[in-house]
DNA sequence: TTGTTTTGTTTTGAACGCAAAGTATTCGCA
DNA sequence: TGCGAATACTTTGCGTTCAAAACAAAACAA
């Protein structure tokens, strides 16, 4: 799919139905031809390969994330960990909520302002990083002989991340 | 994080925990340097891009991912259209289950193996496809200035998820 | 002070996503 | 032919995800 072929899309009306611009939409709708695709299938085997390492250490993909955030930097509110992993507070709660049940976390609202809900790391949570740091470790030999192409790949992502979340909000 | 610190901790024991490598791990335990956050994020915020467009033909995207499929090549098993979108049946049987409910396609178990159940599209289904063109143009439209980085990300990541349904099969 | 609005979090409802278990059907082979 | 293994799909259970609504507390304004 050349650029020039989306622009002949791009310039049809509403209802535009002529035979060229008709193929050029069908072939943009071919998951080859999606960038989308990839980057959802992606995400979603590589939350599989992870699985068995965070399974050892009890844990889910998203509440990893969480965990890293507050190995990271402890006492943080829902907002505030929300904002760094880009995730919802409603989604949020329920993650920190199997966090504190299963004893890595407390919560408590914060003193001087009871809106907030502070997320702090419990000794056992605390401990959890010296087994969690051979995850990353695993992760790579998972990879192998692919570890030069995934470095290529992190700050395009995290590019597509910072053009996405503005994407998504400026809407 | 450069890949000789990644050796570093490869070639440690199984409790290896002098400082140097519990640095680099440390390292590695940071959002910052992982390729998988990233991805995770970006496919989520993608999500939500194409929602308000999706919404407007009332597909949530694994629904429109089974409909692109369906549109490509009618007719298919289960298994097949999990294939093509690397998902598990039992995902599928219930996305399937609401397009049926949806009436945009019909499901029948094939005529000389019963185990095998054939996903079709109706007429509703088919006729669908005309709307869901302007889908993919009006992503485009949200990503105005960035479509040259999407298209450079794509075989990159068509690339990747070879690599890992390969690294999810093997184990 | 007393609404009114804003902010931070939780609840609710619908739809994934996947492992594990269950069911039905077909295949392989003795 | 008959039976155990393999195949294809569905069900169940748990954990996200997110929009929308509900709540509670704090900030603001008249």
């Amino acid at each position: 799919m050349r650029e020039k072929e989306v622009k002949d899309i791009l310039v049809d009306g509403d209802e535009g139905d002529d035979q060229i611009s008709a193929d050029a939409a069908d072939e943009l709708l071919k998951l080859e031809n999606q960038v989308c695709f990839p980057l959802y299938a992606a995400s979603r085997l590589m939350m599989q390969v992870y699985k068995p390492h965070l399974d050892r250490i009890d844990l889910t993909y998203p509440q990893y994330l969480v965990m890293m955030v507050l190995w990271n930097s402890d006492n943080l509110s829902v907002k505030e960990i929300g904002e760094r992993l880009h995730l919802d507070s409603a989604t949020l709660t329920q993650v920190l909520t199997n966090l504190e049940r299963s004893g890595l976390i407390a919560r408590h609202r914060r003193r001087g302002d009871a809106r907030t809900v502070l997320n702090k790391l419990t000794a056992k949570g605390r401990a959890l990083k010296k087994r969690a740091r051979r995850v990353p470790v695993q992760m790579s030999c998972d990879f192998a002989g692919n570890l030069n192409d995934l470095e290529k790949l992190r700050p395009l992502l995290q590019d597509l991340v910072k053009v996405l979340s503005h994407v998504v909000h400026k809407s």
